[in-house]
RNA sequence: GGGCGUUUAGCUCAGCGGAAGAGCAUCCGCCUUACACGCGGAGGGUCGCAGGUUCAAAUCCUGCAACGCCCA
């Protein structure tokens, strides 16, 4: 405290100074093995090709809030950071550098080398974004950061993977996935995103076999008509029923397909007869299963038409074969009409390409087994979301869970861990009808030599012969895991699990989830299930969900749009501190963040005030005696202070207990805003410059260092940097603050005396100074004399006791403290009147007489109104009869106070002449 | 089509059954030796619309509308 501060705060002296020395010191750090007991978060992994966006910056000020917090409560606070390995989006964008800088797709250069260079790549740029969180002041435990693709978390996913396999949960089969043509791979159900296009409801005429007739299907999709294998319709369709069974001779083709009944077919939508394509359309899946219908599928993987479709279409774009049948079909008069029609369209939501409903081989979880734990877990009341709605959004999802596509067709991640046996071995199999799908050769009758394969290998470790038949010629299955497979693991594998490690053991069930609504389904929801089947535990007992991040418009924000903001921009302009401070305030109890630049501000200003306060107070505590002064040496201005801080402690207290991170901050901006600046850092003033009472001075000294060393706690979780820079100028013994102890609500025995403060001495200062603003009176300018009455003599014994106070807060020469009854003579005074006491200035020059009339009369005004609002209320029978009485006391107080009030303006506006 | 959220001062948002609040912006005074990223004062709202419950509704219920998000 001996250097003097800057007048300004620079965030950028101060902020890289800090993170350093916290890191080096330790303190980010918990133990495997802690005798406290744990606090956990584990980070929800940014991709490692990620860039720090706001949304981050919001979500890991709230971990930081949390885990600062309950580090200074005492606790093993652990923050478990890292990063994931994001599958399809890292290995884009090193192919499109390698498009881009050596002119090569990934096959020219094969898995292996693409593999890589994604790791180079990795080496190079993947932890940019945990270098940015540290920017941010992220106090996590860097020495466990970890990646989903490390060595561990990879033993972590095959250990899963096998386990779920043996128990039947994963199964591999050919199905109907969201299929991206552009990225060549399935996607799950929830990585497509839905819009709406303007398209066309295509009515097309399918004759009958025989030459009767025809029956018109309307599809949005008439280049999927090559992979037609039936026509249904609805079972209660009157029109239609009659042709159930009938055969139609497929248009361009030279196939003859049933008509079927099923359930499912609308028969309001279109004609209510509609073409069935098991192999490129999800529901029609569903139908062939039901109908045993043969799936077709007529496109490759790049969505351009296979040879199935024929001689004519193979090898043309789903779009231009659309063009060419459509024109194919005008000719020939099949076609009847086209609407317009709006649709929902499947997009991919890494490249946007149009999504393919597409037949392949692929690896699925089965979920509703692991949904239901998770679903009963948390109707008991094992995970608990807030804000509480999210609860039943998370449900729904999971009683409606669909098996869960686990397979991707890509190279950058963890690949399956499935061996195929490469030989056939000749064994001797009994005849019979053969479906056994092990059997390669289906041959005729009799007893007989047949070559098989050997079922699959499922492994944690790479094997290096077949455990069926010994042979060596293995290979392993082509697909990577859902980069979601290895997140779903997170909160456990990167404590150690497999392996049973002390921290896994202690750290294990983690404590507070923060993530955004965006990922409730791709990783909560998973992570619940995944905890529950492996550990037998849910992962976490809190789920925080905040607001997304908008822009000034309400968009969210996009790199395509460019309407982003930069963290990394606002912590060079604005500070860390003011950053995470604004995003706390704006962040409002889950509700989305409109933001702009502006807003920033707020957070910085608050800084610079804390500051100066901080500042101003160091300039008056260089002789500060250790000692706590006596109750009774305690100033009215200390003893009410010390009062809010008690009450404000325990407000923000409850306010992070409730995960209600704006109230504590805004209750924090408050008491140091507008009670410890504007009035106790005021009225200390009074006592720190009179030298001549030590002992007034040493209890404004003390109670001003206490006040401002508990600031300076209950703000560092949202505010490291500037708290723990004056802390280690205030306090230079006392060690760091991010290790000290958050604040407990002191015990105040003078609660009752805080009072006198607010009436003695606030309310004549406010009411001088509301005389001043309205008639001109400026700050400069030294009022020679004010009165105040007050309702009784204790009272005003207590204000002439505390008088000098109004007279340095106010600029008032001479104040004086009187009963309200002693004040009605006065002539030639403004006046101003509350509950609590009236205040006259005399005019003397100083105060206009038309100006301070028409002041009276607006209060007036407002006074009589309150009296009618307030006697319609008292007026009403059953107000009185049926109103508590407490509530009806209160507003005849109110009337009481009303109408003293009005009488005494009264008698002050005759007063004036 | 279903679900959820939002609608309060010019703007961004609190308040969620008993006298309409904050920050920014506006207006008037001030460089009052911590702070002009500041100080003092003031103005500004039939709380989306329509019904209902209640002594009392911004707050609870029912419709409706607009906007946003999610799912189909």
């Amino acid at each position: 405290m001996q250097e003097e501060l800057a007048k300004t705060y620079d965030s950028k002296a101060v902020e890289s100074k800090w993170y350093s020395v916290w890191e080096k010191g330790g303190h980010f750090h918990v133990p495997d093995s802690p005798s406290a007991p744990t606090y956990c978060i584990v980070i929800p992994p940014p991709n490692v090709t990620g860039a720090l966006h706001m949304g981050h910056a919001l979500n890991n000020t709230l971990q930081d809030i949390l885990i600062r917090w309950k580090r200074m409560e005492g606790l093993a606070a652990l923050w478990q950071p890292g990063t994931d390995h994001a599958g399809i989006a890292t290995q884009n964008v090193v192919e499109r550098e390698l498009l881009k800088k050596e002119g090569k797709r990934r096959q020219e250069i094969g898995r292996e080398a693409l593999i890589q260079r994604i790791w180079k790549w990795r080496e190079e740029y993947g932890d940019r974004i945990l270098l940015q969180l540290r920017a941010l002041g992220a106090s996590c435990d860097w020495e466990r950061s970890r990646f989903t693709l490390d060595e561990g978390l990879s033993a972590a996913v095959r250990e899963c993977f096998v386990r779920l396999y043996d128990e039947g949960l994963i199964y591999r089969g050919k199905y109907i996935v969201n299929w991206c043509p552009r990225c060549r791979t399935a996607l799950a159900d929830d990585e497509v995103d839905h819009k709406d296009e303007k398209g066309n409801l295509w009515h097309i005429r399918y004759p009958f076999a025989d030459g009767s007739g025809h029956v018109t299907v309307a599809t949005t999709r008439p280049e999927t008509l090559l992979g037609d294998t039936a026509v249904a319709v609805n079972p209660k369709d009157e029109r239609y029923s009659h042709l159930i069974g009938k055969m139609v001779q497929l248009p361009e083709t030279g196939r003859q397909i049933p008509i079927v009944a099923d359930d499912f077919v609308d028969s309001t939508f279109g004609t209510g007869c509609v073409k069935v394509t098991p192999a490129h359309d999800p529901n029609d899946f569903q139908i062939g299963e039901r109908h045993n219908l043969p799936r077709i599928n007529v496109m490759s993987e790049d969505a351009t038409m296979s040879e199935e479709a024929g001689a004519t279409y193979a090898g043309l774009t789903r779009e231009a074969c659309r063009e060419k049948i459509v024109e194919a079909l005008t000719a020939a008069g099949l076609l009847d009409k086209v609407e317009e029609h709006q649709h929902a369209v499947g997009h991919c939501y890494r490249c946007h390409t149009t999504i393919e409903p597409w037949l392949s081989d692929q690896w699925f979880v089965r979920m509703r087994p692991l949904a239901e734990k998770a679903i009963r877990a948390t109707e008991e009341g094992k995970v608990k979301f807030h804000p509480e709605r999210w609860t039943q959004f998370y449900m729904q999802w999971l009683e409606n869970a669909r098996d869960w596509c686990i397979s991707r067709q890509i190279w950058w991640g963890h690949r399956i861990p499935v061996w195929y046996c490469q030989s056939y071995v000749s064994t001797l199999v009994r005849s019979y009808d053969g479906t056994d799908s092990n059997t390669a050769d289906q041959s005729t009758n009799g007893p007989k030599y047949q070559r098989t394969t050997c079922p699959p290998i499922v492994a944690r470790e790479s094997p290096s012969k077949c455990p069926h038949c010994g042979g060596t010629e293995l290979t392993q299955d082509e697909d990577v895991l859902d980069t979601w497979f290895s997140s779903a693991l997170w909160p456990f594998s990167t404590l150690g699990w497999p392996e049973k490690t002390e921290t896994l053991a202690h750290y294990y069930p983690t404590s507070t989830l923060v993530t955004d609504r965006g990922i409730i389904y791709f990783w909560v929801a998973r992570m619940v299930m995944m905890g529950l089947k492996m550990m037998g535990k849910a992962p976490f007992s809190d789920v925080y969900i905040h607001g997304t991040i908008l822009d000034e418009q309400g968009r969210k924000m996009s790199k395509s749009l460019g309407n982003g903001i930069d963290p990394i921009d606002i912590i060079d302009k604005y500070g860390a501190d003011a950053m995470r401070f604004s995003l706390v305030v704006l962040s409002t109890e889950g509700q989305d963040l409109k933001l702009s630049e502006s807003k920033f501000e707020m957070g910085r200003n608050f800084c610079n005030k804390l500051w100066n306060a901080a500042r101003f107070a160091m300039m008056n505590l260089e002789d500060a005696s250790l000692a706590a002064p006596s109750q009774e040496d305690l100033n009215p201005a200390d003893k009410w202070i010390l009062n809010r801080l008690a009450q404000t402690t325990s407000e923000v207290r409850a306010a992070l207990s409730d995960f209600k991170f704006s109230v504590a901050a805004q209750t924090l901006y408050q008491f140091v805003w507008n009670e410890f600046c504007d009035w106790y850092l005021e009225a200390a003033k009074l006592h720190l410059n009179d030298k001549q009472n030590e002992t007034s001075r040493a209890a404004t000294q003390h109670t001003l260092k206490h006040v401002l060393a508990s600031i300076l706690k209950l703000l560092h979780p949202f505010l490291p940097f500037i708290t723990e820079e004056i802390w280690n100028h205030l306090m230079p013994k006392a060690g760091m603050l991010i290790a000290s102890k958050y604040p407990e609500a002191a015990a105040i025995p003078f609660a009752e005396d805080a009072n006198i403060f607010e009436i003695t001495i606030k309310e004549p200062v406010e009411a001088i100074r509301n005389i001043r603003g309205e008639s001109n009176v400026p700050p400069g300018k030294r009022i020679p004399n004010a009165i105040s009455g007050f309702n009784d003599s204790e009272t005003v014994l207590a204000a002439i006791a505390s008088g000098n106070y109004v007279e340095h807060l106010a600029r008032v020469d001479s104040f004086e403290a009187k009963l309200k009854s002693e004040l009605s003579e006065m002539k030639e005074v403004a006046t101003n009147v509350t509950a609590n006491q009236i205040t006259v200035i005399p005019l003397a020059g100083l105060i206009d007489v038309d100006a301070e009339r028409a002041r009276l009369e607006k209060e007036i005004t407002r006074a009589a109104g309150e009296i009618e609002a307030t006697s319609r209320k008292l007026g009403n029978e059953s107000f009185i009869a049926r109103a508590p009485a407490d509530i009806v006391e209160k507003e005849r107080q109110r009337l009481r106070e009303s109408e003293e009030k009005i009488s005494k303006l009264k008698a002050a506006l005759i007063a004036l002449g």
